[in-house]
Formats: structure tokens, C-alpha cells, sequence
DNA sequence: GGGTTGCATTTTGTATACAATATGCGAAAC
DNA sequence: GTTTCGCATATTGTATACAAAATGCAACCC
């Protein structure tokens, strides 16, 4: 039992204020461009305002919120511009994802990302939309801690956060949605191959699919 | 005058103590590891412990700090495996921004930067390394911002910050300081040629080579 | 009517006070 | 001697108070 150590979760209310917030953000609950009373929020999540400007900062890191002198803090409001620039880096990084799981996927991982696979070809096949959803965000966080870098997870998965904000959720059409599954099917091919330009090539398209519907949903 | 505003600089002390201590990391100052007492430090910079706590998170938020609940803010202490992650995820993104910067460079991009090429010879030339390395820094902040995508900037400009708290400023030995200058002179030729790839190529040898001076004098 | 000024109120920024947790050290137990 | 316990003190987390800036609205002037 020689250095097995159980470290309790420590949170801090700042920490807990930004998850809840963020949530909020993500749900539309709190508009893109919406100011944010310090007062009214600390009175709605109980918190005294100290905690909450802490918050307030780790969101504005996020690029969730701008921190506005003298005028308190604001929700981003996305351009289109702002979200080609988002996906521009997000491609670069996650291809570079891609590369890097390529190079260093074990047997394990390949097991586990084939069950993953079956699983939401299952979901696909019944028309469950939120566990075809789920199961495919599963996929791309393994195919990311692959990779093994953490500044790039934490990277990619910053930005991509804030694009939750859209809520750009597609319906998929039946042709679409055939389309993903198969191109999913390729990636596992690919990595199975070790072959990390072909599965860059793969994730950087299917990004831009997705990069599509999100500027046609802010139409 | 329609339009044309010009609206003064507004900062707040949270803001303000964040710059004064990401310098002190910078500059060794608050060595890596060293915990951070809030009350000697709200003495030493003069502010309250409350916008010091704000700016302890903006830190945090750059991976400059560490915050540890309970147990107050740490500076990080970047281990051999920390640099060669973050050059990894700065190589992708400069390479990126070497390829943007290609499609989108224009005559009077080109006119400058070979300017600050000149400049930056004439210092290689007297043996001025300082003044060598200020042009340099603003030769590769030129490329990036000709890249035209503020969010690439920013997430390459806070990777790179990390690093600046190693404070591996290499002397350069002459054949190696003809040879970046020489890749320097290849960059700008890339970029005239409108040649994504190729400038893609030299910025990520470029900045693999920086990655060999950093983790030599991590020894 | 439009523009400016003055003032009350609200909101944000910061300092201070109080509460909770961590740390350090001496004393007690083995 | 080593380990554990108890307690004082220091530090961090959070709430509250005070100060500064922003906002809104009525009154006044042109």
C-alpha cells in the first residue's frame, strides 16, 4: 500500500460558481451579450460576490466571458469570424491529435475505441440521437488522451467549449448521419494502421463538417 | 471624425498585479515551485489580498500558477515533459500561423518584415544579441499576426509565456546564430513565395531547435 | 425637440473582518 | 528514541463594508 494515496476532491466556491455559470452559459440561460449582475448571480447561487469575481476570471480565461473595467464581466457573444478562427486552431490541434494517437495507440486502446464503436453504431441504428451524441464525444476524449499530450486536451477542449454555447445541436438527416459513422469506422482503421496523416486528413474533415453546421445554425 | 473614438486604456488592479507578478516569475524572482503568501505579497505590491486573488486565478488560467486549494497558489515547475507537451501543441499552431500568414501575406507585409530582417542582420552582424533577439521576437509576432486569427495568437502567446520563466536565454555560438539568421532569410522567401508549407516546415524546425536549447539547459 | 447638466441610485472595485483549514511545535505516550 | 496528540498560530477562503465609477432620469437651456 506503499504510496496508494486516496486524495480527497478539494473544490473552493470559485471553482463551483464557474462550473454552474458555465453551465448556464452553455444552456442559453445566460444570453451571448448578456451582463452579468454581481449582486442578482451572487443571490441566485448563494455565494457572496468574492467568490463569484474569481469566477468570473476563470470564465474569462475560458473565453466564455469578457472582463469589461468598471462595467463588469459580459457573456462572449460568437461572430461567425470568431468561430472559423476557433475551428482553424481546433483542426490544427486536433489534428495534430490524431498524429500523435496514431503514433502511440496501444492494442488496449484499440480494443477499447472498436467497443466504443459498436456502441454507437447500436445507438445509430435505434435513432438515439443523445447516446450516438455522447458515445461519439466519448470517442474523440480517448482518441485526445491517446495523444498524450494534456496542454493539447486542455487546449482543444477549452475552445471547444465555448462553441457549446451555440448549441448548434444538428438534426442529423439520415445521409449525414450514415456518413459519420462510416467516417468514424475510418478512424479506427486508421489508427489501427498507426497511420496519423490519414487520420489527421479524417478528423480535420470531419471537423469542418461540423464547423458547416455550426455556421449554418447562426444564420 | 464620424467614427473615430479613442477610448483610454482602462485596467483594474487584478489586471494590473497579474503583469507585475507574471514578470516576477519571469524573471526568477518567485522561483518555480515557490508557494505564494498572499499577505507578504498584497504588502510587497501595495494591493489588497482580494484583486490579488483575482489576478493569483488570471495566472492560474496561463498555467503560470497552480492554485491548490486550502493551500494557496503555487508557481509552476515545469518538468522535461511539460516543455517538450507545450512545444508540441506551439509547433502545430506556428506551423499553422506559417501557413495562414502565406495565403494572406501581403506586398506591404512583405516590405516590413524584410525590413526587420535587415534590421535584425545589422544587430547579427555588430554581435548585438539583445537587440537580435527584440527583432526576432517581433519577426515571429509579425507572421502571427499576419495569420489573422487573434485566438491562435493568444493560445501560442500564453504557451509560449510558460516557457519564458525558464529563462533559457542560450548564447548563441556564431555557426549557430548564421544558421538561424540564414533560416530567418528563408522564412521571409517563403512568405513572399506565398509557400504555406515550406514556411510551415521552417517555423516548426525553427522552434524544434528552441525546444534542443530549452531542455539543454533544463540539465 | 435636442442637448447638457446635476444628482440620486446602482453597480463594480477594493479593503477589511470573520470563518475555516493548514501548519508547526511542544508535550505526552509508547 | 519515535510517534501521536493537542493547541496556538498562520494562512487561505469567504462575507461584509466602504470607495469609486457608471447609469438613469429629471430639470434646464437653446
Amino acid at each position: 500500500m506503499d504510496g496508494m494515496n486516496f486524495p480527497i476532491a478539494r473544490s473552493t466556491l470559485p471553482e463551483a460558481a464557474a462550473e454552474r455559470l458555465r453551465t448556464l452559459i452553455i444552456e442559453g440561460a445566460l444570453a451571448p451579450g448578456a451582463r452579468l449582475n454581481e449582486r442578482e448571480l451572487s443571490e441566485r447561487l448563494g455565494v457572496s460576490r468574492t467568490p463569484l469575481r474569481e469566477a468570473f476570471r476563470m470564465l474569462a480565461a475560458d473565453g466564455l466571458l469578457v472582463h469589461l473595467p468598471n462595467r463588469g464581466a459580459q457573456v462572449v457573444s460568437l461572430s461567425r469570424e470568431d468561430v472559423r478562427h476557433a475551428f482553424e486552431v481546433m483542426a490544427s490541434l486536433e489534428g495534430l491529435a490524431g498524429e500523435l494517437a496514431a503514433s502511440r495507440v496501444t492494442d488496449g486502446d484499440l480494443g477499447e475505441l472498436r467497443a466504443l464503436q459498436a456502441e454507437m453504431e447500436q445507438a445509430h441504428a435505434r435513432h438515439d440521437l443523445p447516446n450516438y451524441y455522447r458515445v461519439n464525444r466519448t470517442i474523440h476524449d480517448r482518441i485526445n488522451a491517446i495523444a498524450g499530450n494534456p496542454i493539447l486536451t486542455h487546449s482543444f477542449r477549452t475552445l471547444n467549449a465555448r462553441l457549446h454555447a451555440l448549441r448548434f445541436r444538428s438534426n442529423l438527416v439520415r445521409a449525414k448521419w450514415d456518413h459519420a459513422v462510416a467516417e468514424h469506422r475510418e478512424m479506427i482503421e486508421a489508427l489501427a494502421a498507426r497511420d496519423g496523416e490519414r487520420l489527421r486528413d479524417l478528423l480535420v474533415r470531419h471537423l469542418r463538417t461540423k464547423q458547416r453546421t455550426v455556421l449554418e445554425t447562426m444564420e
